[in-house]
DNA sequence: TTTGATATGTTATATTATTACATGTAATAT
DNA sequence: ATATTACATGTAATAATATAACATATCAAA
């Protein structure tokens, strides 16, 4: 738990905010612009924290997407394993938490001899809020 | 099953052959290199081509590794949705089959009240020639 | 044999991410 | 207090990944 409760740098907080704040996932350059007034300037900044946030599990990055969202699973237990269902419609991503995803492809792997260390799963479809209006 | 029977063109038939006999996942500009003498001289070409394969099942794209891979699958049923096995330590890539993964998110997803369409699924671990070394 | 859909070729450019290197900062050990 | 250490920063340049725009070609179906 360590971790979770070091503290952040300038940089860093500056852009776990941006992404607290947003209601979705935001791109690295869009994080450049929307923060260039605050004093970052450069592509390396940006992604130099969000290296580290992600290290310590306040965020994660969606790799279809080449965005990043901010862990609103407070006691994320996944700091490097992420499962996420992905609006085709209106963009919308939420984070699947509490889920025992985990152990469950732990089990699908062994039955090929694979050792399980961690996952990304991006579950694409229809949002409860998209879904009501078709 | 007309999609999959189709005839592919020339540019799409010489990127398949790459990738069905190369043992790894690759990347589009490594791909663009093995086969500038085949006359395929730009990016543009090369990502066309995957995205018709893609298109029709016969290729996959590894999202976290910007990788595309050939699908062995024969009678792929997954022409969207996807799930690899990616060892750390060889980076082999191994593709799940046969499973009932997208009834298992669908249920899942049906939780979040959210309609499953399909799924990219990437499970890092270590292969079983991997495991054994250890 | 024109039409419509799809594929190609080519150039340029957009988007995403990293290398390399100099400098700064803050905690700890001497 | 200062040297050492480990990170964090700043900056410029560039690498790696992907798409836009537009002209031309192919080829099957009406």
């Amino acid at each position: 738990m360590a971790l979770l409760t070091e503290k952040l740098t300038n940089n860093q907080q500056t852009i776990l905010n941006l992404l607290e704040e947003s209601k979705e996932p935001l791109k690295a350059y869009a994080i450049l612009f929307d923060i260039q007034k605050k004093g970052i300037k450069s592509p390396l900044q940006v992604y130099r924290a969000l290296d580290k946030l992600i290290e310590i599990g306040k965020v994660h990055k969606i790799e279809s997407k080449n965005s990043y969202i901010a862990c609103k699973n407070s006691h994320c237990n996944s700091q490097t394993s992420t499962s996420f269902l992905i609006c085709e419609i209106c963009d919308k991503v939420t984070e699947l938490k509490k889920n025992n995803l985990s152990s469950y492809f732990s089990k699908v792997s062994e039955k090929s001899n694979f050792k399980y260390t961690k996952h990304n799963l991006e579950i694409y479809g229809e949002c409860k809020n998209c879904k009501k209006k078709i």
